[in-house]
DNA sequence: GGTATAAAAGACTTCTGTGTCCTTTTTACA
DNA sequence: TGTAAAAAGGACACAGAAGTCTTTTATACC
């Protein structure tokens, strides 16, 4: 609806490595993929955009893998966002008129800013370490199964 | 974004053949389409499936074409987004987890629930002839030349 | 340096929404 | 009854997101 398929792999991707980081270790894809249950090179296209933007660190050759920056974990999820999907699209009207803003506003165009702008503000407002705190937090089993 | 291309054709379709249809005439595909600059074919289709759920009348044969039915102007936009979007989407978990409920919520379903009702909200309430009403009440020249 | 390992890169396929084209059906009217 | 006008229907083409496969590049370790 809102967010692409993309997204939701970058995101839960970011989360397992983070999980199971701890000990310094890096991850790879081939790992990633099999306990999300996600398509492995797909993902590892995302993982690829997400270090092209300084989302996360990667390694080649062996020990290698993806591992987060020491800043991944106050990202907002409107930075994964930007990079998963097309944010121009946050600009066009919904009723498809050429020209339609705040001068020439089509009929939906007050409350579908309104609604954009929500939605905006979530993703802005909300980083990568709040997805694991209060009563919502994710775990590990949960993700790696997906099964939430 | 939230509504597809499909969604901004049939409700400009139907307000252009609600603006002209006056006297009583019926409005032809060619005609629509060229005043909207819409491909053709494609919108031909998308009416047909508005006729098929009763959100607009059609006819064969000379001096057919498309009008509105007595109750098209009370309809909302939530019936129209039935005819050309997949309403089921609606559902889906915006992080592509599987099982995502108010039981087992991922840590954006609360607010991406409420997200989610402003927009079916917005799209209930409001009817076709709400679109000519307000400060923000459409007008033919801007639906036909595509301006506003 | 050679080899194994892992990400990066690129070509290709698949699926879905969008768009085009051609044929069929229905209907008004001469 | 024939013809023209219009929607309906079906087959295909295109574009972008999603997914697969193979080759290239970088690197750790012997």
């Amino acid at each position: 609806m809102f967010l692409s398929k993309s997204f939701g792999y970058a995101i839960r991707g970011i989360l397992y490595i983070s999980m199971v980081q701890d000990e310094g270790r890096k991850v790879q894809v081939e790992e990633i993929a099999e306990k999300l249950a996600v398509p492995k090179h797909f993902l590892g296209k995302i993982l690829q955009e997400l270090v092209k933007n300084g989302l996360l660190k990667s390694t080649k050759g062996p020990y290698g893998g993806f591992e987060l920056t020491p800043d991944t974990m106050e990202k907002s999820l409107l930075e994964i966002f930007k990079t998963t999907d097309d944010a121009e699209q946050l600009g066009h009207c919904e009723l498809r008129f050429n020209k339609c803003d705040s001068d020439h506003p089509c009929p939906l165009h007050h409350n579908v800013l309104k609604i954009r702008e929500d939605f905006v503000e979530l993703l802005s407002k909300t980083t990568v370490k709040d997805l694991f705190t209060g009563e919502t937090a994710l775990t590990l089993d949960r993700i790696a199964t997906n099964n939430l």
